[in-house]
DNA sequence: TCTTTTTCTGACCGTATGGTCAGGTTCAGG
DNA sequence: CCTGAACCTGACCATACGGTCAGAAAAAGA
């Protein structure tokens, strides 16, 4: 009877049997993936930290509990997209030439623009309104990474593996040409009439690494 | 004497002899302006109108006056954007074949990356966020060009004059990679230690047309 | 069980923002 | 020179936002 009462509130309990420490990673995860959603939908100014809130569906007071401001928890998720973003990078390591390891980035990047949109959305904003809160990290972790590649790509023209290419230009074109499917993903479905199907992303990477790869005079491997 | 009163304003005439409609223009070219650098550093939510009007020399209310809403102003913008850039695509028009056509394509968009980066930034803001507002553009308009030159593209490539790609995904790439330049500037800044040179831009436009114009099977014209 | 620490949250606050408006000023036309 | 319309703006308002806080609730430790 006393339980058919209207005001009784059914006092969801959250999270029942676990550690101090998995409550806490769990609700941060929480905050932070429904955070990457928000601030990709509406820009950092456009995004409330009631709509992320409700989002992770906690109380907008338990956000800022674990992140005291809105600057910090955006700059949490500005830094989890960097380090996803450089672990791709790896996958142009260890490469023999120019047509596996250009490839396999191109295949890299791809899969993050489909996997991560709302990350890769999250970056450009930032980068596009100037970097505030990643400056440093364009300056020393992106500017040795890009420094580096620039080399391995001068050896690879050097030893007669592709065509002449300027390396920094090449760089830019494939992050362009990659996070352009997740940064633009919704004109791109406009297009399309649609989200785009296994096959339509299998002819995107297909597209984008016949072309590239042919422009830097590298036969693609098909 | 009553000169020499602090209290007395200078009265700064605005537009002193001009007509009503000059001086609305003017004005409200003023004011699109400011809105337009102020959209794209701060992105629709963190742009106030009060910091538009500052930039622009006007009052806040009078922004109001011109534009009902932020909204409106906003959707101006965007339009005003949407207008260059579709000139551009004519750049494709009433070419002989791809390396002269897209070449032009690639030159005409990387000008228009260079003279109007904010423009490229508020509708890649636009866009990244869903297409509020220009959604029926991309549905009509830009669909129907796409269309187009997916076509001419085609007939390219069944006359044989440049190697079988797919027609949108090389139009995309074309977008990404010269829009970059613009929306991604700030990056692109840092790595290069500074603003793009005269000679940097000419590099970037020289790379981004060898690689793409030889990755569609078409020597380039250099 | 009692105490301490961590976690959680409703209610509240100061500020900044988009927008309004009454009243003043300027201008074109007669 | 007069008048009505267009133009301009300081002052104001309601709201929504980021952030705070006192104190409840739960968990851990003793």
């Amino acid at each position: 009877m006393d339980d058919a009462v209207g005001g009784e509130r059914p006092k969801i309990r959250r999270n029942t049997s676990a550690t101090r420490a998995a409550t806490r990673k769990a609700n941060e995860d929480a905050i932070l993936k429904a955070a990457e959603t928000v601030f990709a939908e509406a820009g950092f100014g456009g995004a409330t930290m009631q709509l992320i809130a409700d989002m992770a569906g906690l109380p907008k007071a338990n956000l800022h509990y674990y992140f005291a401001t809105k600057e910090e928890l955006y700059r949490k998720v500005v830094e989890r997209i960097f380090k996803i973003w450089l672990k791709a990078a790896n996958a142009m390591d260890d490469a023999a030439g120019p047509a596996e390891g250009i490839g396999a980035y191109i295949d890299a990047k791809m899969e993050i623009s489909r996997k991560y949109p709302n990350g890769s959305k999250v970056w450009a904003s930032e980068v596009m309104h100037g970097a505030p809160v990643i400056q440093d990290y364009l300056e020393t972790t992106l500017r040795e990474w890009t420094e580096g590649r620039c080399a391995v790509i001068r050896r690879w023209i050097a030893e007669g593996k592709m065509a002449p290419v300027d390396p920094a230009h090449l760089l830019y074109m494939l992050w362009a040409t990659t996070q352009h499917y997740a940064d633009f993903g919704h004109q791109i479905e406009t297009l399309n009439g649609g989200p785009l199907s296994n096959a339509d992303w299998a002819a995107a990477k297909t597209s984008v690494k016949a072309i590239i790869l042919r422009g830097i005079g590298v036969p693609p491997p098909n």
